[in-house]
RNA sequence: GCGCCCGUAGCUCAGUGGAUAGAGCGCUCGCCUCCGGAGCGAGAGGUCGCAGGUUCGAAUCCUGCCGGGCGCGCCA
């Protein structure tokens, strides 16, 4: 329980003594303008029609009852507008809100949930034909991002990393390398960039080859080149999976879910080829799993692929995709009722595209045509954490531009260093200081300590509410404010040598590790110095 | 035709029912005897795509339209 959690007790007893329940949960928020309080509350409005009074009027009856709540936490309360009630807390409430922040320690703000859940997030997932593109950090840093939120929510996760090894993309690789060794232009569907040329280089035999001996050492080279990138970037996978394990053992997995989904009444055979009743949940045609050849569709494998993730006892499946699959949500819930799991057990949140930009216009990128901005080359550029940033800033669902030069020329303004730096100078300050952090609550506050504190307040309900709403752009966003209030804090109250060093220490401390969580649950490191 | 996402300041974007809509970058002016100037303060800049609706209250929810991105295979 954090301090703002007995506040939004405190208003709700309040409220409940007035004698009727509110038509929603009431809220408890910051106002924008500093002259409306610490809190406001919009209680009163809420209870208007059940009590049948006017707002303002109920507003002075729940200040008199929050008056009794609070005790000395409480200033004063005033009505104002509509029906707010703004409440203005004092400097022994903020004092120990912090006590109670810096008491949580480096766990403040993770979640505990009553049944935490079993996840596996599935991300990235790009086909070993090429080396990962710029968009491919974005499903990195979105995928590793969402993992770490969900741990600090208590949940416990994996990544995974599902490739396509078997199908005939890798084998339009092997037979690119192959053209490239014996000296001729790639197939016209095959892969065109200069790194062809290189793993021909690398393969012995390239040119004489059988061409499923030269595909699979080009996937291993190409899988190692990933790698190496995704260690980069920071980003390791708890597993790597291979659809081609999907058609080895005996049953194999196809064949496991097909008995499944026969369990289930879902399947019959028609032209030849096995269909999947979907029309039955919602669809609007059935789909085929089996071709008339024998083949299995990519439908099969996708349904295989997650009945072996169900199989394997996750309570969630997280599937991170580009805006170019988004289509595939329908039908893989719909898979997920086929197979008798709830569809609301597997989510699919969608990454709007990155798009490239030369000279003000959106450049093609193609991975077959070799025309791309790869991971490596943002790396390179401006570095892992402002490329970390940049994609995290932004909320999933809007495309975003990338332009290289503005990247580049930007990145030594990029506001992920004004948060490391913010970090920095803390601890700067604990390398000059020889006292220990302590709150004390009978100090009188300076408006941006109060500020300061009440911004570390928010830190668990922003966690909690990007991990539920897939969404850490909202920790970028919040660290960024987080680091500003900091730096007002930092410009108004001098902390070496004063009086009160011990508590404004107190303050610097506790958002240090506060900076510190925000950068960690996007991937980006907070240096002590810089 | 059907479906998903987007439209907010010059640019890039936050903001999923609250009061006078915000940040970064860019622009103008001011600030380095003071714990780290990767900074600080002040200012200019907005019909929140358009039109209706719900509500005490709408950028936010609903409907329709306009504009942009992406999809709708026995392709992968």
């Amino acid at each position: 329980m954090t301090a703002l959690d007995d506040l939004r007790a405190a208003v709700g007893r309040a409220a409940a003594s007035l004698g009727a329940q509110p038509k929603a949960p009431p809220t408890l928020e910051r106002p924008r303008q500093a002259g409306h309080g610490d809190y406001a509350t919009n209680a009163a409005m809420l209870l208007a029609g059940a009590l049948k009074a006017p707002p303002r009027e109920i507003a002075e009856r729940l200040a008199t009852a929050m008056a009794a709540e609070l005790g000395d936490a409480l200033d004063r309360a005033e009505v104002a507008g509509p029906g707010f009630l703004n409440l203005f807390l004092t400097d022994a409430w903020h004092g120990r809100a912090l006590a109670g922040v810096l008491a949580a320690g480096e766990d403040y703000g993770a979640g505990r949930p009553e049944k935490p859940e079993r996840v596996l997030v599935e991300f990235v997932s790009a086909n070993p034909t090429g080396p990962l593109t710029a968009a491919s950090g974005r499903h990195a840093a979105y995928g590793d991002a969402l993992r770490r939120l969900l741990r600090f929510a208590g949940h416990s996760v994996d990544g995974e990393y599902y490739f396509n090894d078997a199908g005939s993309q890798v084998r339009k690789l092997g037979l690119s390398i192959q053209a490239r060794a014996r000296g001729d232009e790639p197939p016209e569907d095959g892969y065109q960039g200069d790194y062809v040329a290189e793993l021909a280089a690398e393969i012995p035999e390239a040119a004489t080859a059988e061409v499923e001996v030269v595909t699979r050492r080009g996937v291993e080279l190409v899988f190692a080149r990933i790698r190496a990138t995704l260690a980069a970037y920071r980003v390791e996978f708890e597993s790597f999976f291979s659809e081609a394990a999907l058609y080895e053992g005996e049953p194999d997995a196809v064949h496991r879910a097909y008995a499944r989904l026969e369990e289930q009444g879902r399947l019959y055979r028609s032209d030849g080829a096995l269909w999947l009743r979907t029309t039955e949940l919602g669809d609007d045609k059935d789909r085929v799993l089996e071709r008339a050849t024998g083949a299995a569709t990519y439908f099969a494998s996708d349904i295989a692929y997650h009945e072996h993730k169900l199989e394997r006892g996750y309570d969630l499946l997280i599937d991170v995709l580009g805006a170019d699959h988004h289509g595939y949500i329908g039908r893989m819930k719909v898979a997920m009722a086929a197979l008798g799991a709830d569809p609301a057990r597997l989510e699919i949140p969608i990454l709007q595209f990155v798009h490239v930009v030369e000279g003000g216009e959106r450049a093609s990128m193609s991975k077959r045509r070799g025309e791309f901005i790869t991971l490596d080359d943002l790396i390179a550029e401006i570095g892992v954490d402002a490329a970390r940033w940049f994609m995290l800033a932004r909320s999933h669902d809007s495309a975003v531009d990338l332009d290289l030069d503005l990247a580049r020329r930007q990145s030594a303004e990029n506001p992920v260093y004004y948060v490391q730096y913010a970090h920095a100078r803390i601890a700067s300050i604990r390398r000059r200081t020889q006292v220990e952090p302590a709150v004390e609550e009978a100090t009188a506050l300076h408006p941006s300590e109060r500020a300061l504190v009440k911004a570390l307040l928010e830190f668990p309900v922003e966690a909690a509410d990007a991990a539920e709403r897939r969404a850490p752009h909202r920790i970028s966003a919040y660290a960024l404010e987080l680091a500003q209030v900091f730096t007002a804090f930092y410009r108004d109250c001098q902390i070496v040598g004063e009086p009160e060093e011990a508590g404004r220490l107190a303050l610097a401390v506790a958002a240090q590790r506060t900076l510190a969580r925000s950068l960690d649950l996007l991937g980006i490191t907070a240096p002590e110095e810089m």
